[in-house]
DNA sequence: CCCTGATTCGC
DNA sequence: GCGAATCAGG
């Protein structure tokens, strides 16, 4: 395979859109993420950030960088990326401490269609569970962290900042682990006569 | 182990 | 110019 022009673009688009060195390469095919990366230094758009929004609202940052001096670094910045994590993240072997899943955040209002989680009344109070230990397991990973062997079972409202994806390793051809895969594939019998 | 991009260097 | 091998990191 070479670099066409069509190639390149396709290249050049995904590349902008925030896809993975891996990913073009998948689409492309007929190369590695190697050659993708290697090419993407070449054409000299290592930088991702100047072109498209790659994720997030705070994408108006142009890194335009004077020849003069950076002596404007106190720019609105991205006040963004402050979304932090728990101090220490409890490993997922260690021992399994039970947090009692500190639900009490500012809630805001949806305002579009919520995840497609099972409603309450209709799963089985064992089940439900089973969910809340796995979920303090979760790896909480964000959207563009999954992969294709990451559970995606989505977890809390996307319009807040609680929300995130299991993330545990998926049941084979599957796309979520053993537990979620429990919960979304429920047999016609263990639904059956599930009182509201 | 899964994955990411960055760099090097023989071709 | 190309990209495998390697590096550095999550």
């Amino acid at each position: 395979m070479s670099w066409t022009e069509e190639r390149v673009e396709l290249l050049k688009k995904m590349w902008a859109e925030g896809a993975s060195a891996s990913q073009i390469a998948k689409e492309l095919g007929g190369v590695t993420r190697n050659a993708v990366i290697g090419k993407v230094h070449r054409l000299g758009l290592s930088n991702r950030n100047a072109g498209a929004p790659a994720q997030g609202p705070a994408a108006a940052n142009k890194v335009e960088a004077p020849a003069t001096e950076p002596v404007s670094a106190a720019q609105p910045e991205e006040v963004a990326e402050a979304a932090e994590e728990k101090p220490a993240q409890p490993q997922a072997e260690a021992a399994v401490s039970q947090q009692p899943q500190p639900q009490l955040r500012k809630i805001i209002p949806a305002g579009q269609p919520l995840p497609p989680q099972p409603s309450a009344n209709e799963i089985d109070p064992e089940a439900l569970a089973r969910v809340r230990k796995v979920e303090s397991k979760a790896l909480r990973l964000s959207l563009m962290e999954l992969t294709e062997r990451t559970c995606k079972w989505p977890v809390g409202d996307p319009a807040t900042d609680d929300f995130w994806f299991c993330g545990l390793p998926v049941q084979h051809g599957k796309p979520y682990c053993e537990a979620h895969v429990a919960l979304a594939y429920q047999p016609m019998s263990a639904r059956r006569d599930r009182r509201r």
